[in-house]
DNA sequence: TCCTTTACATACAATGTGTCCGTATATCCA
DNA sequence: TGGATATACGGACACATTGTATGTAAAGGA
């Protein structure tokens, strides 16, 4: 077999990523093989195994990537927003829209919690949205100092289940209308009137 | 070797599910092994088959015994109350503080959604606790009826998250206090004054 | 007392992961 | 420009783990 080109090379990481993507989705971590991934990129385990530190490492290469996808566009609804409450409502409303698409909820929420252990995933939350998600919390006048940590946890866990709750119901509009109204029956009591 | 009496045979079934309880706790679903699992109490992997149903089948034991007696917890401290308010409250903070002793964050929270699937795992949280929460929810003035099953299920991923978050700093009694403070920071908007 | 069922132990087959090794060919460098 | 070297894989192997099938000895009922 020949050995590819430079570009072709990172065409195959890349193709490899998406199918990854899709298979993690459908699949689920546990249960996706590397070996399927392989076949249906068209590469044997070999290429994988070159490209990624083993499944773990092509699964955090996935979850990154749909971070950061999100994350992107968090920031940009938020920063539509000038006052910080307004931004903390903008941006949750943002994520939870932006989760739910693409199915990166099984990824994000369920698979990588396990398959990376909660701090490490933690970890890579927060160097996304999470960190925007505590500045956003701090920046609120109603919100002692010493319960941003905590409150922003919780404010995540909630739009988290929240879209849990939404990627189980595909499709239906009165849940998805009612699961952004919960969330501003939270949000509101924090932001001031 | 020769066959135990029924009495004998509860008495495996229970140490197998104890060290299951205590592996999985420690070392994940995934990382955990029947065959250790197995030899620690004391027998072979076949005994462990013969009383549950695989790996899993111990699993979803393991998972609804923390259920029950979290449950039985949360419900124990909700009923000392009376009005609806007080006992959402008082039942919110017993669950945080019952799920985060026997370490059964990790094995409830992280590992149940991603080996039982997240929709089995609803199901299976709904029988416990969850369908308390709701109907706690349902209870207050303040909620519209549409809003209760997506509020209920924030509420649920908020004290959940706060639990993972607590699993994770052991002993630290600054963040308990904190955990405890901002999910009624959460609360409180939500209950009539 | 015999016979069925229970409670395991043991052996086996299947699947999946990670690693090692081979190899052809870009790419770098003298 | 022609070799040396590193890259991008493919293929084979070893290992771990799960589930199943089978064997078996004793308990408990008829």
């Amino acid at each position: 077999m020949p050995r590819a080109t430079a570009a072709v090379a990172a065409e195959t990481a890349r193709r490899v990523l998406e199918v990854a993507r899709d298979r993690f989705a459908a699949d689920g971590f546990a249960a996706a093989s590397v070996d399927d991934i392989a076949r249906r990129a068209g590469v044997t385990r070999g290429a994988v195994y070159h490209h990624y530190d083993g499944k773990l490492g092509l699964f955090v290469a996935v979850a990154e990537r749909l971070q950061a996808e999100i994350a992107a566009r968090v920031v940009a609804e938020a920063e539509k927003e000038t006052d910080a409450a307004a931004q903390l409502r903008a941006g949750s409303h943002a994520f939870l829209d932006a989760i739910t698409d693409d199915r990166a909820a099984r990824i994000l929420l369920v698979d990588a919690p396990a398959a990376l252990g909660w701090s490490r995933w933690r970890e890579l939350d927060a160097a996304a949205s999470g960190r925007e998600l505590r500045e956003a919390v701090e920046a609120l006048e109603t919100v002692p100092e010493d319960l941003v940590d905590a409150l922003a946890q919780q404010l995540s866990g909630a739009m988290n289940e929240a879209a849990l709750w939404l990627a189980d119901r595909p499709g239906d509009a009165r849940a998805r209308e009612a699961a952004h109204s919960a969330l501003d029956l939270l949000l509101v009591a924090l932001t001031p009137s």
